[in-house]
DNA sequence: CAAAACTAGTTGCGCGCGCAACTACCTGGC
DNA sequence: GCCAGGTAGTTGCGCGCGCAACTAGTTTTG
């Protein structure tokens, strides 16, 4: 069991290692995106929304793919809402349903932020 | 330029699988830990002092290696202390300083926790 | 020494998130 | 058709965190 110990001690490291940096580099990232107004998640769903058929998702699939909860991308929508970078549209089938669907100023946006995003990615990894 | 973007899609969708997996993870391990009353910062906080010399670190240092805040360690203490996992012990040389001492009730936690911990970190990565 | 600059820790506040409860709508069994 | 059960989205609430402001104690500078 020693053995056994010994190794678990070498990962709890490497998973200690794993968290922080991981942390700390979602942390730096997001700090790059600041001069813009936008923060990570802000980027993501824009990124997201800008790649998707007809720019526009249905609010539940963002949610899922963006890793938040229902509740957590009501929220985060108000802000791109606001800002005007995102609309919302109904849908006419199932009209429970909306769809997200980002808009002109919202693309033009990314297109924007999208190189020094990417950069600020490289240069940190 | 061509080229360089199709470098930077690939990119991207290696970093955003990274922050989807990364926190994924941590989430699931977080819930491993929910049994024992515990969550991933309690648990760190509890590892990092019952590894310490003298089992205890100094409030400012322990803010440090966890990655959190000064005020974010004095909340994250507060759930510690009720349960006397850990406990206060003023510094006699500064006495702006603190310590968080870990008690042995909490030692006899982490080192019944740490196994299903190491168990589940392992498993899922 | 005294005054200024710094440091350790706490507190008030706001943000982003998840959970649970709710409304509105759709769907499947009878 | 009708009602039970499921699903999309919103809202109330609480949690954990960082930032800024504060207190109290320490170090530096003149």
């Amino acid at each position: 069991m020693a053995n056994a110990k010994w190794l678990t001690d070498a990962e709890m490291r490497a998973w200690r290692g794993f968290i922080r940096r991981s942390a700390d580099l979602i942390d730096i990232i997001t700090k790059d995106l600041e001069p813009f107004g936008l923060d990570g998640g802000d980027y993501q769903l824009l990124a997201m929304l800008s790649e998707s058929p007809g720019r526009k998702m249905k609010m539940c699939d963002l949610a899922e793919t963006l890793g938040l909860s229902r509740s957590g991308l009501t929220r985060r929508m108000e802000g791109v809402l606001k800002a005007k970078y995102v609309s919302r549209v109904s849908d006419q089938i199932d009209r429970r349903a909306a769809f997200a669907q980002i808009t002109e100023k919202g693309l033009n946006l990314i297109k924007k932020v999208a190189p020094h995003h990417v950069a600020s990615v490289r240069r940190h990894m």
